[in-house]
DNA sequence: ATAGTTTGTTATTAAATTGTTAACAGATTA
DNA sequence: TAATCTGTTAACAATTTAATAACAAACTAT
């Protein structure tokens, strides 16, 4: 998604601070859209949908903690991020924000800066959450990093990790062949020092528990697999 | 390319590390140079046009992933070696960093011997992907290095290392023959000394394998193919 | 043509690489 | 604490690849 088609919505009752907040991140190119308090920001959150919510905690009519609360409760709204703005920085409302449904929150006195690269940041997790959370898929193999199973011809195969690893690297890139050097150092990291049998034997595993098909010696090069 | 003539980009905010490590790298001959924010990064890589550089995840300004989409965007850029160096060191794959375009990671705490040895790797793999470039192709024969793999007609070759790399030389140039010295040189390396027939009997088996019509020997020279 | 040189071919042997199993220690779990 | 699971290693087997020797064939220059 391109910066110039996230929208963030900006909720405080002080106009300075959406003055000051809204200026600098609309300077960095996203749309932004305020509320100065918590009834308005749902009102403003439900038709506007944004990726981005930053909430005030203290307002008049509804505070922040509330307005997060319901905002929460909107199915289209599952997926935005919401993050507070307070004063305290190491309190109570941290953790009740958290207890909200919050992700995140920013101390005031603000800082332009900090605000602008912490909101980078948070939509970045955006980003990266849709990735990851999604399968890895090759020929008709599932691969579900998050819960390191895989799933096979609809058959489950749980691997522990090493083997995991190891399976995943070469899923990434299949028909590539990986040499000893290369899976040393991506599964095992590149100080660790293990004996030269340890990688087949590991292979020779998954050729046990998934099938001895798609793996590929390349004889003085290395493994790969190929569907 | 000589060590002398390899610049390397190295950027973090904290002035020891740039020292330390740069200290290390120039030990080793590599031409350094230092940012110690994004913003500065960008600057200086487009400027400089580095082979490599190494990028702190978590810098003030412009942190390293934003950097390295951005320069993931410079044209020049795109041979450019990126790799983080980043504080978590446990999954490969889940360093953001990939997503944002870079190629390997660093674990902190830096050793320098580690850095040493990874950063070497990664320049070879440079030298190395300048050499292959995806696939080659010459007459109908599609030869892919990184899967280690042929194809002649459609139909796929798998060939042992030595005779892999003896076809692959050839067909880097057709039509230049090839000495035997020079062969010897670039498939055996120069250090081994290996009989005088040796290199008539990987031709052979070629010749066998691939078909016998474009290999050509030019007697008291060397071998060629030619299409 | 013919001796000398270079290359081709094959079988054989040596070397390198990978496969497999079992055993073991450390971690994890019940 | 016992039981199970993981990762690693050692030891040996199996396989594949590389090199060589020995001789045949082809070529070159005289």
């Amino acid at each position: 998604m391109k910066k110039k088609d996230i929208k963030i919505l900006l909720v405080d009752d002080e106009k300075d601070i959406l003055e000051i907040v809204g200026y600098n991140l609309s300077q960095e190119g996203y749309q932004i859209s305020t509320a100065s308090n918590g009834r308005e920001a749902i009102a403003k959150a439900k038709k506007e949908l944004p990726q981005l919510i930053i909430l005030d905690v203290m307002m008049p009519e509804m505070d922040g903690i509330e307005a997060c609360e319901n905002i929460r409760k909107i199915p289209e709204l599952q997926d935005t991020i919401i993050t507070f703005l307070t004063a305290r920085s190491e309190d109570y409302s941290q953790v009740a924000g958290f207890d909200a449904g919050a992700d995140d929150y920013i101390a005031k006195p603000i800082k332009p800066k900090v605000l602008v690269s912490k909101v980078k940041a948070l939509l970045r997790r955006l980003k990266d959450d849709s990735k990851s959370s999604s399968t890895l898929t090759v020929g008709n193999i599932e691969i579900n990093r998050e819960e390191y199973k895989i799933i096979n011809n609809g058959k489950e195969i749980i691997l522990p990790r090493k083997e995991f690893e190891l399976f995943y690297l070469l899923a990434t890139k299949p028909g590539k062949v990986f040499t000893r050097e290369e899976i040393l150092d991506k599964v095992w990291g590149n100080e660790v020092v293990v004996g030269g049998r340890t990688i087949d034997v590991h292979i020779r595993k998954l050729r046990e528990k998934m099938g001895d098909d798609f793996f590929k010696t390349i004889k003085g090069v290395g493994y790969k697999i190929e569907f």
